[in-house]
DNA sequence: CGGTATCCCCGTCGATACTG
DNA sequence: CAGTATCGACGGGGATACCG
């Protein structure tokens, strides 16, 4: 666990459980709802397993988390303390949304935007039976470049390997478009309509395609210039 | 700074300026108004002046905080974005004071107890001239059972050692309740009657003492079990 | 799938002393 | 008052390999 700070300050109690590194992230990842071993690790592609296991145990024995074996699954669920840490998250998101500078280009993990969007899909808007939704980021590294999410009755899936169905739609522009759009600096009409991203496919979905994707909540708070407020 | 989680999610981004050790605890004193380096080491007693100054200069570069100087005075004064911390301080407060269990005896620090008490002394509603509340605690550690808290027109000053002034009123108890009630979790009508907390001194005044200090905010949340809310 | 074990390095932090 | 300088240790965390 950290190590104490030797104050009886309510912030200064709370940091001393969620201020070592990753720690914070994993509560996100359990916020939005993450609940197996492995699926927080894809959410936490750059932390070790060791490391996130460790980190789950600390949260158990810190109250936050509760470890939950079903059978010969595992689950990680969040506590009643560990749910009213999302005002925190919450704060935190807000914060960074409006005071982080330009994002690096290490910052653009393909991974991490196709499984937060794998998260927000809107089935009842996208057609049913099978739909294959292609993203193209040309300017990916290579190996990165292409990713499919395969919607369907039985769920979302991501793929950074040709799954081999139709495709539905394809999606293409760059990284960084996408994940402006995503954090909510770059509205769907502004980017379509600059052709900053182009939508290929049947040109009914091709219109309907944003709204099979729930923006972050986060998204939509203003920002700090008055500058881009997404219009829903 | 810390290191980069490479991860473009806003909480990600705000974690890597904020998770290192000690600096929310920075941002705190920040928040609650301290802005000179010395007066910034008495909210962090057990923070090293090196640290201190890294922290703060790491915080100006993140643009969290400017550096103002003024003759030969400095000052640290939260920038914009820094002020808009605030939520996520207040977020982890009412946290820690719901979740946070019993405090270890090494958390019940009497100078940042008087250190905190000091700046929310409402003078207003203290007598006029000169007032010296002593502190008695019995069972704190030798060398820190006396304090004395000096209330003048020219603001309010804490020493640990007898400035030589008439005391108006002795406040007399255990730290640790002391401590509970300036987090709310005890509160003073309660104390007083249980014979936790004693006041000495004119029977005019010793009635009026709890309401010379303004409780942090946290104080007045509701806990978890629906126990003990301090009646304001 | 759901983790452990190990190993080593580097950076952080703490402690102490000192300065304009 | 407002910091710097220096130094050493320790342990957090990254990487990799491995197990039930």
């Amino acid at each position: 666990m950290g190590s104490s700070y030797y104050q009886f300050c309510p912030v200064a109690k709370a940091m001393e459980l969620l201020d070592e590194r990753w720690t914070m992230l994993l509560v996100r990842e359990l916020v939005v709802g993450s609940q197996r071993f492995n699926d927080l690790r894809r959410g936490l592609p750059r932390m070790s397993p060791t490391l996130l296991s460790r980190r789950l145990h600390q949260l158990v024995r810190a109250g936050i988390v509760q470890r939950r074996v079903e059978g010969n699954e595992v689950r990680y669920v969040l506590t009643r303390a560990g749910d009213e840490l999302r005002p925190v998250v919450e704060a935190l998101s807000v914060w960074g949304v409006r005071w982080i500078g330009e994002l690096g280009d290490q910052d653009l993990d393909p991974s991490l935007l196709l499984w937060d969007m794998h998260r927000n899909v809107d089935r009842a808007v996208v057609p049913d039976g099978r739909t294959v939704v292609q993203f193209r980021f040309p300017d990916a590294p290579a190996g990165t470049r292409n990713w499919w999410l395969v919607i369907s009755g039985d769920g979302v899936d991501v793929c950074d390997a040709d799954p081999g169905f139709d495709v539905t739609v394809t999606i293409t522009g760059a990284l960084r478009s996408m994940v402006r759009i995503w954090n909510g600096d770059l509205a769907w009409s502004d980017a379509l309509r600059g052709d900053v991203i182009e939508v290929l496919g049947p040109s009914a979905l091709r219109r309907a395609v944003p709204r099979w994707f729930t923006l972050p909540a986060y998204a939509a708070v203003p920002r700090p210039g008055g500058q881009r407020s997404v219009p829903s």
